[in-house]
RNA sequence: CGCGGAGUAGAGCAGUUGGCAGCUCGUCGGGCUCAUAACCCGAAGGUCAUAGGUUCGAGUCCUAUCUCCGCAACCA
């Protein structure tokens, strides 16, 4: 059994504030972390920025500051969301960072000291009148300019190239035997036909003319690397690969790395070539995820649907925020989100479902008992049903989070939330209150529903870090307790609690929302 | 014939190796009274996009067609 785990995300690009598909993205990285911790693993979680490129270094002319205030202006944004989204990320990347940038030059180094990156000329249409390189899709049938409607020069230009194709069919089965495990499955399918007859060699460099703002490659000062050794070394680069320090040596090949549809073919082809070349391991998995759409529809500053996840929670709250997104973004697929449906995801699960059965087994334990669990239990046979139940939730609990099937998981600790409300009905505690030879069988039931709240706060740890202690406390359950080496040890046992034990008032965790009508 | 995803109850979605169509919300009816107008039970509602095929049996496999949505190799 392996006690460590490494996830990153993709880095995000600082051009602008931080969006809900990067929201979505390290906050399931963070499920995974700290999913990870609680089983007891050594974690290491990173997520960061990608900083380089021509795009930012012509919006910073623009506005007429340097490049690198500009990105470091941007990057705050990111780096804040560790508190506004409260993440666990053990480090943060960033990819003007000196530490990076040396690494990134030693994979390079080393992947040409291996013979896999070469000179070659490269034909670039270059447009006067949008003073860029255009690619094939600002052209028009004839190999115009879209916008100028002329024909672009061609100027010659001298790259580098990273010979990927000398690796296509390691990679491929690589994939296809799952060393490198690509999830959803269709994702793997989607990969493996895109890799079909091989992959190309790629442009792994360009002249510092056409591309100011980059790293420099080690063996030629007129070149900067392109996009990919830059971004995508940053997975090692974070953990000390320039020295290959402890961290690095511990932590690397990654047990997960998150990434969204659209990057795929790139971590699937040009990274494992890129580590193969630099012989070093692959990945174990890649966990693929879709975007998120708001009314069917991709989110665009155009249509104005735009959801900005930092108003988002200061509307609702950080936890309810994780919830909803996890929750409702099924496996792989796009997920939709719109404020309506969730405040109703908020109001069902979270006020209605587990917040009222915080709140009602709090009550009746002031009502019936002053707040005090009474001197003996007595057991009967519906309660072994709630464990059974538990059991049962919790085994397709660890399934579904090893499979990246997240949403699931939130419904195995749900069906568990559910058969406590309806335990209560069946039990009927008014009705046993009533007589006085029932003590103990009442006092039964109170402590069956206290330790399954209990559990369940635990269990929704990694996606509402913020409310198992705010749980916790209410049961009185928190003392002794740290959130950092909260664990699963002991979950599954019932009947811990002894008798006498006294639980704090009840408080609201998750006040319904009144959603105004616009 | 570029690649991929999707088309299942009013809405949003599940449906693992083919075996009597499920979940959440909404609607209607009932129950309970501990609780955040909440919780529990029941009912109505679907020719599983269309047309063929394989099979004892297909939402699930195969073929064709229609519709919608992403991505289409240097874009970061």
């Amino acid at each position: 059994m392996n006690d460590k785990f490494y996830v990153t995300t993709a880095i995000a690009y600082v051009n602008g504030a931080p969006h809900i598909g990067f929201a979505l993205e390290v906050i399931q990285a963070d499920v995974l972390a700290r999913y990870n911790r609680l089983l007891g693993k050594e974690v290491f979680y990173l997520t960061g920025v990608d900083e380089h490129g021509v795009k930012l270094y012509e919006t910073a002319q623009k506005v007429g500051v340097d490049t690198q205030s500009y990105v470091d202006s941007n990057a705050i944004k990111f780096e804040k969301l560790k508190e506004e989204l409260n993440l666990s990320n053990s480090d943060f990347i960033r990819t003007t960072s000196e530490r990076h940038k040396r690494g990134a030059q030693k994979i390079w180094t080393k992947m040409f000291e291996k013979g896999d990156i070469y000179k070659h000329s490269y034909d670039g249409k270059y447009c006067v009148g949008c003073e860029a390189y255009l690619t094939e899709k600002d052209l028009d049938e004839n190999g115009n300019c879209l916008i100028h409607m002329t024909k672009p020069t061609i100027i010659q230009e001298e790259n580098y190239f990273f010979k990927l194709s000398k690796y296509s069919e390691r990679i491929k089965s690589a994939i296809l035997s799952d060393d490198l495990k690509i999830v959803p499955e269709s994702r793997k399918n989607e990969m493996l036909s895109l890799s079909g007859d091989g992959l190309h060699d790629v442009s792994f460099s360009r002249p510092k003319s056409a591309l100011p703002w980059g790293i420099d490659v080690p063996q030629d000062e007129t070149q900067v690397m392109y996009v990919w050794c830059d971004a995508l070394s940053n997975y090692i680069t974070a953990l000390g690969y320039e020295h290959e320090s402890k961290n690095f040596q511990k932590f690397w090949p990654a047990s997960a790395q998150i990434i969204g549809k659209d990057i795929l073919r790139f971590h699937a082809g040009i990274w494992p070539g890129m580590l193969m070349s630099a012989e070093l391991p692959l990945p174990k998995k890649l966990f693929v995820h879709g975007f998120i759409t708001s009314n069917g529809q991709k989110m665009s500053k155009s249509i104005g649907n735009v959801i900005n996840p930092v108003e988002e929670i200061e509307k609702y709250g950080v936890d309810a925020f994780r919830y909803v997104l996890i929750r409702d973004t099924h496996y792989g697929n796009d997920g939709d989100y719109t404020e309506k449906s969730a405040v109703m995801r908020m109001n069902t699960d979270l006020s209605n479902d587990l917040g009222n059965l915080l709140n009602r087994t709090l009550g009746m334990m002031k009502k019936y008992f002053d707040s005090v669990l009474p001197e003996s239990f007595e057991s009967a046979v519906i309660d072994s049903d709630i464990e059974t139940l538990f059991t049962q939730c919790i085994e397709r609990y660890h399934q579904n989070m090893n499979e990246f099937q997240l949403s699931k998981t939130c419904e195995n600790v749900w069906e568990f939330v559910s058969r406590l409300n309806k335990y209560i009905d069946e039990t009927a505690p008014w009705t046993l209150a009533k007589d006085e030879s029932k003590k103990a069988r009442l006092g039964q039931v109170m402590r069956v529903l206290i330790e399954g709240l209990e559990k369940i706060s635990i269990l929704i740890f990694p996606v509402m870090p913020g409310t198992t202690p705010k749980i916790l406390e209410q049961l009185n359950l928190l003392s002794g307790k740290d959130m950092e080496s909260l664990n699963f040890n002991g979950i599954e046992i019932f009947g811990k609690i002894p008798p006498g034990h006294r639980v704090n008032s009840a408080e609201p965790i998750f006040p319904r929302i009144e959603l105004e009508i616009k």
